[in-house]
DNA sequence: TTTTGAGTTGTTCGA
DNA sequence: GTCGAACAACTCAAA
């Protein structure tokens, strides 16, 4: 909200600063927007498309209460989400195919310049425009480590993740301790930059200096093209797993469990390091949300539907065909999905992917004094460091919650039964 | 038309 | 310590 707020106030701005203004109205699409249309007497009505089941039904009730053209544009994604097809015209479901026919299919053009000026509202079509509401007033505390929302800060963001990192893309952008990604997701989510800004700057930036780095992260922003036409296609996956046969997995009830998931107080740093930085800055790095949503659903094999609620509930960058894609992805039961044999161990994830420790030191500071080796597996650690770095194991830090060895085993297993009475 | 091989992100075990 | 195999089932495209 806070994030949707600073984009709109920016939005406002912009269009006042070009000589107009933008005109907020507040209630129910479909009774607000024919009104409006009504009463301004215009020749059609414009918005852009969304992927989303619920932005899809409105979109269809709105334009069945117009007496004028409903017109959608395509913008969220790259490719409209139905524009891909395989032979036998259906949509795809495995990604590499998808991702081929999608980079011969689509051709990405530049963003239309932005309007030296816009010609401010006639006298008859103005009217009392609700205001932007204060997050205080809603009830939202104001988090300060929010990014900044608002299409400038969305281009600085583009700008230094360009200058900075972008070269190293392909090498670094799972490093955990490098903190190297770009994230833009928030504003591709938002709106505030277009999947097609992101595309064409980093092209030019990347694709003749650094082919490797462009293709991987344009490789990205395809797997974000593939959730939107996957969801486009399978509107039920935001309720039931895409493999039926999960409809009867054993998933726990484990509230201790649970509890120590979302507020990072399992024992593993790693994992704990995830939690705490989503309530702290409604961002997850993109290999910590894959160790975390491993943890919960085949370590503690809790519903991924729960772990899915509670990132969309705390991600700034929440988005629902991203999230609850890459949620069954890694739980196993989606579209071109993790394989059931692979479940991280929180321990090597983190050995590998934040070889220095930056990651938990930042995110779990009580263990900030171990030393690299040990930063991982406290519960391992001898106990001269455990002293040394003021580690009392049960007080200052959790004990593991789980075995991962054993919680593999029993997961393994009842993927073996699920296999069987299928 | 059928067959075959490959496929984002791993781990463990045994040679 | 290193390395390859095994760990489903399924989709898709090339052979």
């Amino acid at each position: 909200m806070q994030f949707l707020l600073e984009s709109i106030g920016a939005l406002g701005e912009d269009i006042e600063r070009h000589g107009s203004h933008l005109f907020l109205a507040a209630g129910k699409s479909v009774e607000v927007v024919p009104e409006l249309a009504k009463r301004w007497r215009v020749d059609r009505v414009v918005g852009q498309r969304w992927t989303e089941p619920f932005a899809r039904l409105r979109d269809e009730r709105v334009a069945k209460a117009l007496d004028v053209p409903f017109d959608l544009f395509d913008g969220e994604t790259l490719a409209p989400p139905a524009s891909i097809r395989n032979k036998e015209e259906r949509s795809y479901a495995v990604f590499s195919p998808f991702a081929r026919a999608h980079r011969v299919a689509t051709h990405v053009d530049a963003p239309l310049r932005a309007p030296h000026a816009i010609p401010p509202p006639p006298e008859d079509v103005r009217f009392k425009d609700a205001a932007l509401p204060k997050l205080e007033k809603l009830g939202i505390p104001p988090n300060p480590n929010l990014p900044t929302g608002g299409e400038r800060a969305a281009k600085k963001r583009l700008a230094k993740f360009l200058e900075k990192n972008a070269s190293r893309y392909h090498e670094e952008r799972d490093r955990l301790d490098l903190d190297t990604t770009s994230r833009l997701s928030v504003d591709l989510h938002f709106g505030t930059l277009s999947p097609r800004s992101a595309w064409m700057a980093a092209k030019d930036a990347l694709a003749k200096a650094h082919p490797k780095a462009w293709h991987r992260f344009s490789e990205e922003l395809i797997w974000r093209e593939f959730t939107h036409a996957v969801l486009w296609d399978n509107p039920s996956l935001l309720r039931e797993p895409r493999r039926s046969e999960f409809g009867s997995f054993p998933w726990e009830k484990d509230d201790a469990g649970w509890h120590a998931w979302c507020n990072g107080t399992t024992g593993y740093p790693v994992v704990d390091a995830a939690a705490r930085q989503l309530l702290g800055e409604g961002f997850v790095h993109n290999r910590a949300r894959m160790i975390s949503a491993s943890f919960l659903t085949k370590d503690l094999r809790i519903d991924y539907r729960r772990g899915e609620a509670h990132y969309l509930k705390y991600l700034v960058d929440g988005d629902w065909p991203q999230n609850n894609f890459n949620w069954q992805w890694v739980a196993g039961c989606g579209f071109d999905a993790a394989p059931y044999f692979r479940v991280f161990n929180p321990v090597e994830q983190g050995k590998k992917f934040d070889p220095t420790g930056a990651y938990i030191r930042q995110w779990v500071p009580e263990l900030a004094d171990l030393p690299d080796a040990a930063i991982h597996e406290p519960s391992n650690a001898s106990p001269s460091t455990l002293k040394a770095a003021g580690v009392v194991l049960g007080k200052t830090y959790p004990e593991p919650i789980v075995d991962h060895r054993g919680a593999r085993a029993i997961y393994l297993e009842e993927m073996s039964r699920l296999s069987r009475t299928k």
